[in-house]
DNA sequence: TCATTGTTGCGACTGAGTCGCAATAAGCGC
DNA sequence: GCGCTTATTGCGACTCAGTCGCAACAATGA
């Protein structure tokens, strides 16, 4: 993969934001930092940078994947109300990779829990407006 | 939910076909049937079921929702050689949801589990070229 | 330093889904 | 069975997320 300073900056905005967000978040956050990438710029940077690993592609439910630098593993719980996002340890999913190896003969490539739900204080709180779709504000608990 | 002869079809023809389908597969296969339903109806139709539970939409990874006539709950494997999906004992992520509630006070309303691999199928034949992004045959095992 | 070849920027395009609105038709009470 | 109310349909236009082709450009390796 060839170094370029347009994927350095998108690497550098997902690190800075240090949250989940989607390829619109961070060409939005560039252009607030004086430096407008072209919108297929930067779904090219993610798309290599994923494949160099050094980032994560997300689906957090129906609406545009979400990117986060690729630290250690996880899996995500998000509340459906204030849409904040919780990290699971990715320990929790070694049985359902060593189930589909040894009962089914499935090569597991990659395991993708999305958990929904009501977080603690939403649940405390009562709030139970649900988020409009495609609308998460990407919390970070 | 109003009865309307337009999801009696949708219903119907999500149960015939059998498998996880998006619902521009079901307008084709209601079209060869010569029933032409709007796409926005088919949209509704299905929007409606999943509400009320008769039917179960399912994120198969980056393309078009797909929808299943909602039996038990199961989770999903697919193939990224052949597009073929394995259904998963919805038992398996008994663990996560325990462990949202116990030690995160979340309340989990819906896990959904994706699992991206080979099957025996292809890792023997050797079949490694990668499915073309969002196309799926939905071949059922 | 130059040549090669991957990358950018732009705009047009596609696929999936949503929305507004007038016409229609379920399902209710009678 | 008859109307009435209100949900649902069909249509087309629209949005949103992402992809693609192509010419100009720039990161590496010789």
């Amino acid at each position: 993969m060839r170094q370029t300073w347009q994927r350095r900056l998108v690497y550098e905005a997902l690190a800075e934001l240090g949250h989940h967000c989607t390829a619109d978040e961070i060409a939005a956050f560039l252009s607030a930092r004086e430096v407008a990438l072209a919108r297929s710029t930067v779904y090219r940077a993610l798309e290599a940078l994923t494949g160099a690993g050094a980032v994560r592609a997300v689906q957090l439910g129906t609406g545009a994947t979400h990117y986060e630098v690729a630290v250690h593993d996880h899996q995500h719980a998000v509340c459906g109300s204030c849409g904040g996002v919780l990290h699971l340890e990715e320990e929790l999913v070694r049985a359902i990779r060593d189930h589909l190896r040894r009962k089914h003969h499935f090569q597991p490539a990659r395991v993708d829990v999305l958990v929904t739900g009501t977080c603690v204080e939403c649940e405390q709180s009562g709030a139970g407006k649900p988020l409009r779709r495609r609308t998460l504000d990407h919390v970070h608990y």
